[in-house]
DNA sequence: CCTTGACTCTCCAGTTACTGGAAGGTGTAT
DNA sequence: ATACACCTTCCAGTAACTGGAGAGTCAAGG
């Protein structure tokens, strides 16, 4: 019988350590002096532990310990969760081996920049939202003002008409060939036309930025964008979105707030 | 001037997790309305959560960001903070391999037995202990009972001659050749003589084992260890040693409880 | 104008696997 | 007798939230 500080020094766990595993059942002290209340612990106990701290260095929880130290658990429970731990542990492998990647891309563009790198590129997962829509290709780039304007004024007075609700700001999606679809999240359906069509914009993973000020900075903002997505080893997979998140055709333009999104995957 | 809950969908966090960035000052609210108490955020403090974010997404913790998206803070800082992360999360990545590999060994010992494999060995480190030792070469197997007597007789003899204090259970340290050297530790120095010896047994990563019973068990303890040992990818880089903790030589041998260790290092 | 439902607030508790400390009892050597 | 190491319980704190209770706020619909 070995006083909880001797049994400590034996199997190298911190008396401290024993208590706790004692007090939540994990790992019972063999005896206790009901006068004293000191704990006794015995070698008898030594391969439970042992066994204990072998699956505890693999990763496991106390609790997964404490079930696979179960005396009747079967060969092939044990094996499933030994199984499930190795594909976890892989995943999280896989996900250091990532942030490894992108702490390196960060440090690159300090060695470049030497000072703080615009941080504004953040991967996010965009909701699935469901918006009336218009479309129309765009002939060139002065042209974009005026078209956009048409397309939006035509979905609100769609919308009206059908006594849709507004559910938040507009979205431009940029298809191919510069044809742009403006799109306005709206509440429930409401009847389509020719002109104005209703859908969801599919969830997805989005490389998101986010552009104070006029429209005249958005080469430079989507480029950034391109970059970084470059810069961390992702692709773009699918048409990019501008979310107007503050604007007004009479406002200031620098006080539009505009986030852009790409969908994009790891590469 | 958003209220929480439009802020949190815009930036796809969690309200809960706002209020708590407000409430430790990582990322305080913009305004807040004195007659309701309720939180206002504006678009100007997207380019600083979304920073935020960011440097989560590489692992590092909200005081280290807190320090990160200090305004003054000099780009040499904030690269050495990377380059920190980068060897952190390096650490991290190959000790998830190495987990990786010990559940692999774990799982091909399950297909093989179809059961509980005998999880009697740790990995553990061993600080380093005063001994007094005297050491003797063991001509056979026959032999090693009798030898270790008189040598463990002889240091009991020699440590209480010098009034010495015994500080734990005799040790036994085999090197090459079956040279077997017995050691008692000890709480201080005393003198030597030309047999009985005093000094340091060095502190080392030791894959352990606790065997119950006599020493006729002792070699299949043994080969155990060293399968174990190959198995997990260690190698063994030294002389093993016998722990004594429950001996008397009056006793039953069945009551003998030994720890087997060997100084090991990952290959 | 009232109700409903969505939203917000604060405060408290719980999560994991311990670690540290205070206050008080026990055991042994001098 | 006293010092000292050791043991006990209980409480608090860690990181980064998450969940829930109870109460107040706001806008739309009837």
């Amino acid at each position: 019988m070995l006083k909880i500080g001797e049994f400590s020094r034996i199997v190298n766990v911190p008396v401290k350590t024993l208590r706790y595993y004692d007090e939540i059942g994990l790992f019972k002290s063999d005896y206790i002096d009901e006068q004293t209340g000191y704990r006794f612990y015995s070698f008898e106990q030594l391969p439970r532990l042992n066994r204990l701290l072998a699956l505890k260095d693999l990763g496991m929880s106390l609790s997964q310990i404490d079930q696979m130290l179960q005396e009747d658990l079967s060969a092939d429970q044990l094996r499933d969760m030994l199984l499930q731990k190795q594909v976890e542990l892989e995943d999280l492998a896989r996900d250091i081996r990532e942030r490894i990647a992108r702490v390196e891309a960060r440090l690159s563009v300090i060695e470049m920049e030497d000072k703080m790198p615009d941080y504004g590129v953040v991967i996010k997962t965009v909701e699935p939202v469901l918006v009336a829509s218009k479309q129309e290709a765009i002939p060139d780039y002065e042209t974009i003002g005026p078209v956009m304007g048409r397309l939006y004024n035509g979905i609100v007075a769609h919308i009206v008409k059908h006594k849709g609700q507004f559910a938040g700001p507009g979205i431009t999606v940029w298809h191919e060939n510069l044809k742009a679809e403006a799109t306005l999240p709206i509440k429930k359906a409401i009847p389509e036309d020719d002109d104005v069509k209703v859908h969801e914009l599919p969830g997805d993973q989005m490389a998101c930025l986010v552009h104070h000020g006029g429209f005249e900075g958005f080469p430079q903002a989507y480029q950034a964008g391109v970059q970084w997505i470059e810069a961390n080893g992702y692709e773009i997979t699918g048409p990019s979105r501008e979310v107007y998140l503050q604007f007004r055709p009479d406002g200031d333009p620098k006080d539009y707030v505009t986030e852009i999104q790409f969908p994009v995957a790891k590469v």
